[in-house]
DNA sequence: TCTGGGGTCCTAGGACCC
DNA sequence: TCTGGGGTCCTAGGACCC
């Protein structure tokens, strides 16, 4: 029996721009930025390291990106690719441990206590795994090895890009007295400016801060918190079988322009609910609470929400719904620069789903959603969504591989 | 051409019920 | 003619993640 366990953190370096300098190989070498729409306003969604070492970063606007690097070859995304892609490393990943988390796209946990002895170790397993990531897809990953989750993550940050990290136990001590609390995973800069605020700048000035204190500050997160300052985490690898379903669905979207007129953000409207619904059904979903963001062109944003009686899947329910919401919500005369329609409140039953949604029209749902799929998003929709926009161009951190 | 899109979780306050 | 206390559901907003 191993006297710790062993949690790896693998991560890709710089995912979807690398995907796409695998399959373009004249973007290899060369400073590229995977984005959304490029003719809408877009931030950089991953950029080669190229790029990175131009200055670009995640997250950046396009005009940015380019004032910092004139060069940068901007490529829309290929959601669909980055899925596959992940899908296909995965598969990697199960040949080693059953014990496979998926955090995001590009990012696993995997648990490998009981089965790196079969391999030599964990760290043989780590290199095993990138070296045929490396033959497989011809990209790169970073490799944090670890006793426990949180401790693997921030082991996979150390050495980047295509690094390996191996913290052993009588390594932590010292690791956390040379990390600021802001490294960790679930400190953002609010956090950060609070504990700082109490003299708290590394983990391990956290693990010594008297728990009491902190939770008297932070409340139950500052049990969290105290755990995160000793190392201390005992959450397991959860695979995602056994993971809770999805909570809510939704989409948004940042208008070319900001503008005022209702005639457009009720055609936006419509297009977003569509989107939702149609999203709903496909993963046989349906919904009780509808809910709309407004953001204004100050970047004030506002929210409102309602429950129906019922849940529904219907995109023209949800419309109706989010009209009413944002009619209450809007402040007219003010510039409105990104809605959303989300629902949330899901149930995942089908008899349920056929019960609320059979108004006699269950058919053409079927084969509005047959025609979407195979044609592509929009090909059929209601007769107001003349003006067609691309489907999303990013990938939910909340993925997951396809379950059935 | 300042500041994306898709999620989760937490808090706080109000309504309502027993 | 006084003001409890718990539980649940709901809504709005914020912090954080990739």
């Amino acid at each position: 029996m191993p006297d710790h366990r062993s949690v790896l953190h693998v991560d890709m370096d710089a995912f979807f721009a690398s995907v796409e300098q695998q399959t373009y190989p004249f973007l290899r070498g060369r400073p590229i930025g995977v984005c959304g729409d490029p003719e809408g306003r877009t931030v950089v969604a991953a950029a080669s390291y190229e790029a990175k070492r131009r200055g670009v970063k995640t997250a950046m606007t396009v005009p940015e990106a380019r004032r910092l690097c004139p060069e940068i070859i901007l490529v829309p995304g290929d959601p669909a690719k980055y899925v596959d892609t992940s899908v296909r490393i995965l598969a990697i990943y199960t040949r080693y441990t059953d014990l496979v988390e998926v955090f995001s796209i590009d990012e696993a946990f995997l648990d490998v206590t009981n089965s790196a002895h079969l391999h030599g170790g964990a760290e043989p397993v780590a290199r095993a795994i990138k070296r045929e990531i490396r033959a497989r897809f011809g990209i790169t990953c970073s490799v944090g090895v670890a006793p426990n989750k949180l401790l693997a993550k921030l082991a996979g940050e150390l050495d980047k890009p295509d690094g390996l990290t191996v913290i052993l136990p009588e390594d932590v001590p010292a690791l956390l007295e040379r990390t600021p609390v802001e490294k960790i995973c679930g400190i953002g800069p609010k956090t950060k400016e609070k504990l700082n605020r109490l003299g708290v700048r590394t983990c391990a000035e956290l693990g010594r801060y008297p728990e009491k204190n902190l939770r008297i500050v932070f409340g139950i997160n500052g049990i969290a918190l105290h755990n995160i300052g000793v190392g201390r985490d005992d959450s397991p690898v959860q695979p995602c079988h056994h993971e809770p379903g999805t909570k809510s669905m939704g989409h948004s979207f940042t208008l070319e322009r900001d503008t005022r007129d209702r005639a457009e953000i009720k055609r936006h409207l419509l297009q977003l609910s569509e989107q939702v619904g149609r999203r709903l059904r496909r993963e046989r979903y349906a919904g009780r609470t509808i809910a709309i963001v407004i953001r204004y062109e100050d970047f004030e944003t506002v929210g409102r929400q309602r429950s129906l009686r019922n849940p529904t899947g219907d995109g023209h329910r949800v419309y109706a719904a989010a009209l009413k919401l944002f009619d209450e919500l809007y402040r007219e005369g003010r510039a409105v620069r990104l809605l959303g329609v989300s629902v949330s409140n899901l149930v995942r039953d089908l008899a349920q789903l056929t019960l609320v949604e059979d108004r006699g029209d269950g058919g053409l749902f079927a084969a509005a959603d047959a025609l979407n799929d195979r044609f592509g998003e929009f090909s059929v929709a209601r007769a107001r969504l003349s003006e067609r926009r691309p489907g999303p161009r990013v990938i939910p951190p909340s993925w997951r591989p396809r379950r059935e």
